[in-house]
RNA sequence: GCCGCCUUAGCUCAGUUGGUUAGAGCGCUAGAAUGUGGAUCUAGAGGUCCCCUGUUCGAUUCAGGGAGGCGGUACCA
């Protein structure tokens, strides 16, 4: 009795889809969004940080008093009753301030912001309740130009994450002409509309037939579960596809083939002569074509979008270390939101902007293991445990020369701080005992030098005796030889 | 939400056709090694076999229910 630990009171776990983020991680995440918002401070864009919480009613959707405040959101009650949300993107607060600040600012209002989102939705991978974003948006701006910068923009933004050529692409559309393909199968009810464009969007998840299925009866997936289809005849079916595959190799040729694809209506003609104004600018603005598709099947939220309306795409292939292929698809989409000002104003404020997801892409490139570990600090030994003076003032005089340096905090042995450095990736440690204190020395060792050398080392005992990678300099030396190890590490 | 699969040591997983001491590899701790990370050798610690109820002389194993995880699908402003 008593000799076991007490049961422990609380579980350790945490919900899911709120990922910890390990050093490696933070580092790719941070450098992103650096590289990302310096792209957009380069456009002109200025930064403008908001809260996390907006009154729901703000947001648009989710009224508090509907049965369920908390769907697709994070809701709470403050203190005088009013429901708040945690803000499910970066574009609402946005449409808030810029109301709420309209007349004092210089229009088009063009800013940048990046932070966290929260969704109240089922987490997968590289999807996650709470995640970061990184937007950019022109409010007053109206016209394709306005549409075309961000997309030439959003383009440039992929790069600067990290994506090289061919790896990516950002496919445009516009809601006029799936308009004018809608009111051309003479879809007239809200449900068969949204139904059709929800199909067209899978278009690359699940094929001509997976899509066609969708249009006509129904589509049954992998685990037996139907879906119910919008229920068009063939030659319905037909038609939408004929328009969701007119996308063709350049942007010149899709725009010939959606010509043909898409009739002659109203909606049509503008969605049309939208294309061919941002194909224009885009032009003008030198972005590369295989940066940016015309793609009819993309479709993006069906909330507030108005008019053009893009997506970034991840094109290279995910591999775990499994070998397993995990499809991470969109990584960012933007479009034209004309009507989202207006709700707080009244007056109608064109508006266009893009939003890249963070976490989403740096996940990508963590599953096919392309964040590497960082390295750690260089790390003191504590080889007197009565005074660890001298252990202190060897990691402070390395600090003072701007390299990572600690000393060893622990109360173990000798042994367990070299393992300690070694797991945390030191590129050196430094020791300091009785025979160096005497002789006026220091002894370094360089850790990724000694492991390489060892590997060629049989025995133990030469490995005793060999001390690789590591030797003595004279204690003035210190700084000079460390930073000449760390410097070779990086 | 709906559908499918899964849950045994810190991790990855064997196994028990219902039976007494439930295993491996990795990791961890200690030692070989007298101030020295990785590799090597030796020893050790570590388990509510997800939870509840039922069937049974007996359940980690069977049945029902629940929870959690993974995948698909729906939704995704």
């Amino acid at each position: 009795m008593g000799k076991k630990a007490p049961k422990p009171i609380d579980l350790a776990r945490k919900p899911r889809g709120f990922p910890d983020k390990r050093e490696a991680l933070i580092h790719a995440e941070q450098a992103m969004i650096e590289r990302i918002t310096g792209v957009y401070r380069r456009w002109g864009f200025e930064g403008l940080d908001t809260g996390a919480f907006e009154y729901t009613d703000a947001l648009g959707k989710f009224l508090p008093d509907e049965d369920r405040p908390n769907a697709g959101v994070f809701a709470l009650q403050d203190d005088d009753d009013q429901w708040m949300s945690l803000r499910y993107d970066l574009t609402a607060p946005l449409a808030r301030f810029a109301a709420e600040n309209w007349q004092t600012l210089a229009k088009p209002f063009r800013r940048y912001a990046a932070g966290p989102v929260w969704r109240n939705e089922k987490p997968g991978p590289g999807r996650f309740r709470e995640f970061l974003q990184c937007d950019a948006d022109s409010v007053g701006a109206a016209g394709s130009h306005a549409d075309a910068e961000m997309i030439a923009m959003a383009a440039e933004a992929m790069r600067a994450a990290g994506a090289a050529d061919g790896e990516f692409a950002i496919r445009v559309n516009t809601r006029q002409l799936l308009n004018a393909v809608l009111d051309g199968v003479g879809a007239a009810s809200a449900e068969v509309r949204l139904t059709i464009l929800r199909a067209l969007d899978k278009l690359d998840k699940f094929g001509t037939s997976g899509v066609a299925d969708l249009l006509g009866a129904g589509r049954m997936d992998e685990s037996g579960d139907f879906t119910k289809g919008a229920g068009l005849d063939v030659d319905g079916v037909k038609r939408v596809l004929a328009f969701a595959e007119a996308g063709r190799e350049t942007r010149s040729d899709t725009l010939e083939a959606l010509g043909q694809a898409v009739g002659t209506s109203e909606s049509a003609q503008t969605g049309l002569a939208e294309l061919k104004a941002i194909s224009r600018a885009l032009e003008a603005f030198a972005a590369p074509e295989a940066d940016v598709v015309f793609d009819p099947s993309v479709v993006r939220g069906l909330e507030y979008y108005t008019g053009p309306v893009f997506e970034a795409e991840l094109l290279k292939e995910t591999v775990d270390e499994d070998g397993r292929t995990v499809r991470i698809g969109s990584v960012g989409g933007g479009g034209r939101y004309d009507d989202l000002v207006a709700r707080f104003t009244g007056q109608k404020v064109p508006a266009t902007g893009f939003s890249v997801g963070i976490s989403r892409l740096a996940a990508a490139f963590a599953i096919s293991g392309e964040i590497r570990a960082l390295n750690g600090p260089v790390v003191v030994l504590n080889l007197d445990r009565e005074d660890p003076s001298e252990a202190l003032r060897l990691a402070s005089e390395l600090r003072r020369a701007g390299l990572r340096a600690e000393a060893y905090m622990g109360s173990s042995g000798m042994r367990p701080q070299m393992k300690y450095a070694d797991r945390r990736g030191a590129p050196a440690v430094v020791m300091v005992g009785e025979d160096e204190l005497a002789k006026g020395v220091v002894t370094i060792k360089d850790l990724k030098e000694g492991a390489r050398q060892a590997a060629a080392i049989e025995s133990n005992q030469e490995y005793r005796e060999a001390r690789p990678g590591q030797f003595e300099a004279p204690r003035a030396e210190l700084v000079a030889r460390v930073r000449a190890i760390v410097e070779a590490d990086q």
